[in-house]
DNA sequence: TAGAAATATGTACATATGTACATTTATTTA
DNA sequence: TAAATAAATGTACATATGTACATATTTCTA
C-alpha cells in the first residue's frame, strides 16, 4: 500500500543541480585545509590562546606544555593558511591570529559547544 | 642596546590567567570532534549538499559517486556528532542538518573561502 | 512468506598525521 | 667574535583515519 508521506528519490537532473550549488572544489579544498588545521589540541588550544592576544614562542610552549619545536610545527602550520601570522621583534617571533574570520570561528565554536549538552 | 618595542615575555601568573580563560577541557574535545568530522572531502560535501535540502542515502551515494557503505559510514560520522540526524520514511533514511549552528557554519566557511585570495 | 530494495555494520588496509628527537639557522649581547 | 638565546627545520615513528570489501539487518512488495 502506497505511502502518502513516501520519500522519493529525486532524479539525475534534480541532483546535478544540486551539486552545481556546492562549493567550488579549490573553496572545499581551503576549507578542509582549514578544518584540519584548527583539528588538533595543540593548535587548537593555541588558536584560542593568541584570541586573548598575541604570544610568542616560548609562551606558547610553556603555557602548552609542550616542547619548542612541537609548537613550532604547530604554528607553521597554522601560518601557512594564513589562520595566525608572525611578528618579528628583535629575536622574539609574536604570533597573533591572522583576521577577524578566524576569531569569528573560535567564538562561535565556543558557543556551539557551551550550548551542547 | 635594549629595542624600545622589545617583546616582553609573560610570567606564568598571567600565563595561567590565559589558560584560566581557555574553553573547558569538554568543549575543547567537542569542538575538535566536530572539526574532524567535518574534515573531509566526502563528508564536507554531504553536509553542503544537505544545506539544500534533506536526501535519502541512495541520492547522497548516487550524488557524491561514492558507494553506499562508504556514505553510510560518513553519515554515521555525521550522526555521532550530531551535525545531521535521520527520519525514517517507509524504507528510506532521509537525512537532514541537525540545526542552524550547521547551517551557519557551513555558510561561514563558504564565505571565509570566497573571499580568499 | 519469499525475494528484493534500502541501509547499516564488521573488518581490514593503505595512507595521513601529530608529536618527539636532534640539528640548524638567526639574532643578540658580553 | 664567541657564547647564548629564540625559533625553525629535518627525520622518524606510532597512531589515527578514510575508504573499500563483504555481510547483516530492516522494510516493503509481489
Amino acid at each position: 500500500m502506497k505511502n502518502p508521506t513516501e520519500h522519493l528519490c529525486a532524479d539525475e537532473r534534480t541532483i546535478s543541480k544540486m551539486l552545481n550549488n556546492l562549493p567550488s572544489e579549490k573553496d572545499l579544498s581551503r576549507i578542509c585545509d582549514i578544518l584540519g588545521a584548527m583539528n588538533s589540541g595543540t593548535r587548537l588550544k593555541t588558536l584560542y590562546l593568541l584570541l586573548e592576544g598575541e604570544m610568542c614562542v616560548r609562551e606558547l610552549a610553556m603555557a602548552l606544555q609542550v616542547s619548542q619545536p612541537t609548537i613550532s610545527h604547530s604554528l607553521r602550520t597554522l601560518r601557512q593558511l594564513d589562520l595566525v601570522r608572525v611578528r618579528k621583534e628583535g629575536r622574539f617571533a609574536v604570533y597573533y591570529l591572522a583576521d577577524e574570520h578566524v576569531s569569528t570561528f573560535l567564538e562561535m565554536f565556543r558557543q556551539h559547544a557551551g550550548e551542547y549538552k
